[in-house]
DNA sequence: GCGGCTTTTGGCAGCGCTGCCAATCCGGTT
DNA sequence: AACCGGATTGGCAGCGCTGCCAAAAGCCGC
């Protein structure tokens, strides 16, 4: 258990073969409970193993073993400011961790030559998948990971055509129900409130399916403001209060999230006005403090988690090319 | 570009060697430019790895080379559901990012076994470092870490001694602080208003910090309430309903943290109770929204992703064992 | 046009592990 | 007592790469 080695030399499988006075193969066989082995000679190897503190070196076993590695998930995101992501990761590991895969990350702060640069680098750890976020990448990216032997999985959007995999939901449709709501509810003056849609492809998708279904009912935006940097609370209270400066006949605005929507309804409670009567705020994620509102908020729910789970799932079994998680509209009280 | 191998052995080292008419070595030197090389070879390596599309392979890489890999972190955090965790490996992943390290998470749930286990797992990928949460873990799990040959930085917590870097603030301080603040104010009739404890050591630490405070000005806490459960606005809203229930004479809440303190301020509009007039809201982690509230969440702002970067600097330079970064109260407008 | 020097190069061992295969062991048979 | 089939075992090559070292090539001035 306390296992003083020099540093420099960690204790190695031969090591362990040596104190338990067994070959290296068998010691191999043992630790990885696979093929026949006596049970004094499994009882002989755990002594040694607990004897000598050893860690088994997966680089070395990945490399020796069939088609390299499978034990590690490289997983690329474009940001862990948004809570998605995390979520995202957090279905992910979860239901990897059971597997024994370990998820090695990469942040491409929406920058797809970003994004091209650490496909690379996870591609040279020979993951067992690559995990990436949309469905919008460099062909770079793409000939990467279609070269790379890896299983792909995107997730999150199914607007499109994926590489291999693909997880998620339909962010058009997501947009073109929030515009449905909104009108069936009897708003006619909307308006758009997000962050950067050059940076962020799905939070385009979802305003474009949301100007369609608003075209479907003859209606078209009141109004749009489209904040640079990343969505947050303060920047979607800054944006209402300069959206209503400019149009102040609003009756609804559609959030590109709820970051923005709180920041969007802290916004009328400091100026006074009353949500939903005199102006309706509707968002998408459905995080947790939407419900903790005092009026809830009107919202979209994603299956964040589940998406990772799933996609998880198609590292571990087979599955399905394309899985659609669908969404719920959660009708709150501001829209 | 291309790079059309039949599925199952992909390019390797030698295969670029051949391509290039070159000796292995040479591509080696080239491709980490490590050593010298002719211009003419450089040329050469380049044209082959791109006819090739040949991606190292860091296995073999980091098996060769000298005391195993150098090029993982492995990271332990509790959670990712809550903000400080993805801001944590946000400011750890940036900085990493240019010295070519990706991190290998592990997520232990606040479960100091899952903890040891998860240790124990990313040490077999021979990282540079593991990267701890906290300061409190098993002893397997610090015996790992000594015996894993890798640096150990535990991150966020400074209250206690380390197993080698230490790298955050004082969640005492914190706590102490925060309840100076409240006396300072006037607020006498103070509760606390918090997760599950021993799941969050940290806050309770911060809760100690603030009631030894609070006893240094002849007060103690006037209620508190616990919630099962993580931390989420919507525990925080039932929280501050249950503990206004009991104590109906509270004057002040201590929250454990940003998402609880806004539940509660939820609930006091809810309730129609002014704040902080008839009662003040206290929170901690200083996240975003606290600033774009209607009233300003008088928190405490901590340093997570510097702590990240801190953290990450201690795996590539040298530096101190101990970091305390501090952290910065807000006056808000709720207490 | 030849030493003496530096720069560039390729061969090869070996990192720690696994897969393969032949050797050994065991218990029961004939 | 010699024999047999299956269970168990150990030796060894090799995964793709890097470090070391000696060999080869280039370069200088005389």
């Amino acid at each position: 258990m306390d296992g003083f080695q020099p540093p420099g030399r960690l204790v190695t499988l031969t090591d362990v073969a040596r104190e338990a006075g067994v070959g290296e193969s068998t010691v191999s066989r043992v630790l990885r409970n696979h093929g026949s082995s006596s049970k004094r000679a499994r009882e002989r190897v755990a002594e040694a193993v607990a004897r000598l503190g050893y860690v088994p070196n997966r680089l070395a076993g990945s490399l020796a073993g069939p088609g390299a590695s499978a034990q590690l998930a490289g997983v690329i995101v474009p940001s862990l400011a948004n809570v998605v992501f995390p979520d995202l990761l957090r279905g992910l590991t979860g239901a990897l961790d059971a597997a024994g895969i370990r998820c090695v990350i990469g942040v491409s702060d929406y920058d797809p030559d970003r994004e091209e640069a650490l496909a690379a680098a996870l591609l040279s750890w020979r993951p067992a998948a690559l995990l990436l976020t949309g469905l919008e990448h460099n062909p770079g990216t793409v000939a990467l990971a279609k070269a790379g032997g890896v299983r792909v999985v995107e997730m999150i959007d199914t607007d499109g055509a994926g590489i291999d995999a693909v997880v998620g939901f339909s962010n058009r449709a997501v947009g073109a129900a929030s515009a449905r709501h909104l009108v069936a509810r009897g708003y006619r003056r909307i308006a758009y409130l997000g962050h950067d849609l050059q940076v962020d492809l799905r939070a385009g998708k979802r305003l474009a399916g949301f100007e369609a279904a608003l075209g479907e009912a003859g209606l078209s935006l009141h109004g749009r403001e489209i904040r640079p940097g990343p969505s947050s609370p303060g920047s979607g209270r800054a944006g209402l209060e300069s959206l209503l400066a400019r149009h102040p006949d609003l009756d609804a605005v559609y959030f590109s999230n709820d970051d923005m929507a709180l920041g969007g309804y802290f916004a009328c409670l400091a100026a006074g006005l009353s949500v939903p009567g005199r102006i309706a705020l509707f968002g998408f994620n459905g995080l947790d403090f939407a419900a903790a509102m005092p009026q809830p908020l009107s919202t979209v729910r994603t299956p964040r988690l589940e998406i990772g789970r799933q996609a998880a799932s198609c590292l571990i079994g087979e599955s399905p090319k394309k899985i659609d998680l669908g969404f719920e509209l959660i009708e709150g009280a501001t829209a």
